[in-house]
RNA sequence: GGGCCUGUAACUCAGUGGUAGAGUAUCUGCCUUUUAAGCAGAGAGCCGAUGGUUCGAAUCCAUCCAGGCUCGCCA
């Protein structure tokens, strides 16, 4: 009988036994002298040494044959085999030996030498126990090919399983815990990059009476002293306008941000979005401090201005390309949008059998346009500019032609990057748009932005010429890892309750 | 939300109406330089869930749950 509870119970089983062998299931401490990594890049030194060394880690695999046997242990740096004969241990230990299930944590105290194979491998002199693991692990066995690269039989593979059970991935897949390294490195060269050029990281609120500053219902949660309702911020845009107006010139903040909107491979409910303000630039500054900052990651996680993604080499080396939203539909669809007739674009969707959005003015007629036929064309970095008004309720207007505003988005991979725009500080028009976007609401625009009266309040005070940036680090992390799902750059990433 | 696909042992998967299978893992035995160790044997499953059709269902039908791809929605 070996069901999975069985095998729960055959295992408690051995603890009984190492207690009746006097041997501590999960002691307090361990004695680690050295990583593997560090006995896999000094082999030749620890060989030739003879220095006594301490290992600890997680048993991978075992083989046993009689008095001897070998298994490997793995670190968070490697993999090392260990060698373990029943005259070199003693009797106990080679007992505790033969009790050890993969999954266990054990230390191993011996010397490096070669195996009759040529193998790199501790002979074990002491073995202790560190912590006697109770639930089988899944099977893995990997074989080192002739050319080195390993080969993996019943890889630990289903997604949904990776996902839910994390832990079992990184264990079982350790090449995964690349990703979240790059995620790691591309996080903290970009904090890098903003610090040295004077921006001051802060934190505002997650929970918000109001919410605002993008597109998107809200989660809503209750507070229950105050007998309230907050809603988790969908941006943080409004907060470090505040900050602006109250004379921090250049700020960011880098966070989680919730929006209840649907899930697919490009949206989780919780992501991590970086804003950064900065007074006295305008919409093209932001343009070349976007380009810099992303051109310094790369550079800082591979060592080179490009990164390959799906097969295709992405160019990071600059400058790269604006070109306008109408040029682009020009260019890709073959239609000049530059009317802004509303009639006319809706013909233009019959043509092409599109379904027009309801409630859609002629702004966002040739948004959604521009999001069909180019949005996936656009693999080299490119910065899209001239949004239409109607759609950038808090960008400033064009100068010479108001029909548009001072806004660009990036796009890389066929995917949204960076979105910035010159922000509108003229309170008496930002009034005037938010208003449009609360009319919006009423006509059933779950999306649309609410009034926030405390944020026309600040900005009545008077707010800097300023520009602003949105990037959204989940997306730039898929790019910089090669992956096409937010769920595979997100540790834990948002599921379904099992049913 | 629509369409297509998937769900069988701890892992990877066969099985399309007639007694639930394989490899790995596990357990027992042998084996003191193995390496996807080997040899011999054993155990292990509510076939995602619930209903239905049938003498008989993992298999056919319906509904539901979960996941993937895709379309729609979505800064």
């Amino acid at each position: 009988m070996h069901s999975d509870n069985e095998m729960l119970r055959m295992r408690r089983e051995k603890l009984d036994t190492l207690a009746d062998m006097n041997i501590s299931a999960y002691p307090a401490r361990s004695a680690r002298t050295h990583t593997i990594d560090n006995l896999l890049a000094n082999e030749d030194a620890y060989i030739a040494g003879e220095e006594r060394v301490i290992i600890a880690g997680r048993l991978n695999s075992k083989r046993r044959m009689g008095k001897a046997g070998f298994a490997n242990l793995r670190d968070a740096g490697g993999v090392i085999q260990l060698f373990i004969r029943k005259n070199d241990v003693g009797n106990d230990a080679y007992e505790l030996f033969k009790l050890l299930d993969l999954g266990d944590f054990v230390q191993a105290e011996g010397t490096c030498f070669h195996t009759r194979t040529g193998e790199y491998s501790v002979k074990v002199e002491k073995l202790v126990l560190l912590s006697k693991s109770l639930r089988m692990l899944p099977t893995v066995k990997e074989q080192v090919l002739e050319d080195g690269t390993v080969k993996r039989f019943d890889e630990f593979a289903d997604i949904e399983l990776r996902y839910r059970k994390r832990y079992l991935d990184l264990l079982l897949n350790p090449e995964r815990r690349r990703t979240f390294e790059v995620r790691a490195q591309f996080i903290s060269a970009i904090r890098r990059f903003l610090d040295e050029r004077g921006f001051l990281e802060v934190e505002t609120p997650v929970l918000q009476s109001l919410y605002g500053g993008a597109n998107a219902r809200p989660f809503v949660t209750h507070h229950h002293t105050l007998d309230t309702d907050f809603f988790l911020r969908i941006a943080t845009e409004l907060y470090l306008k505040r900050l602006v107006i109250g004379g921090i010139e250049r700020v960011y903040e880098m966070g989680k941000n919730f929006r209840n909107e649907g899930m697919d491979r490009t949206h989780n409910p919780e992501f991590t979005l970086l804003e950064v303000y900065q007074a006295y630039a305008d919409y093209n500054d932001i343009m070349e401090l976007t380009e810099e900052m992303i051109r310094m990651a790369a550079q800082a996680i591979f060592g080179e201005e490009r990164l390959t993604f799906q097969g295709e080499v992405i160019e990071l080396a600059g400058p790269w390309r604006r070109a306008s939203m109408l040029e682009l539909i020009q260019e890709h669809a073959g239609y000049d949008a530059s009317h802004f007739d509303a009639d006319r674009l809706r013909a233009f969707y019959k043509q092409h059998e599109l379904e027009p959005p309801a409630h859609a003015g002629p702004g966002k007629l040739i948004e959604e346009l521009f999001a069909h036929f180019c949005e996936p064309k656009l693999v080299q970095p490119t910065f899209v500019t001239d949004f239409p008004r109607e759609v950038s309720p808090l960008a400033k207007r064009r100068e010479d032609d108001d029909r548009f505003v001072e806004r660009f988005e990036l796009y890389i991979a066929g995917y949204e990057c960076a979105n910035a725009f010159s922000e509108l500080n003229d309170p008496i028009d930002q009034r005037t748009r938010l208003e449009a976007q609360a009319a919006l609401r009423d006509l059933g625009d779950l999306e649309a932005n609410v009034v926030d009266e405390d944020f026309l309040e600040a900005m009545e005070y008077g707010m800097p010429p300023t520009g602003g940036l949105g990037i959204g680090i989940d997306r730039m992390v898929m790019l910089f890892t090669d992956n096409v799902s937010i769920k595979e750059v997100i540790l834990f990433p948002q599921m379904k309750r099992e049913g």
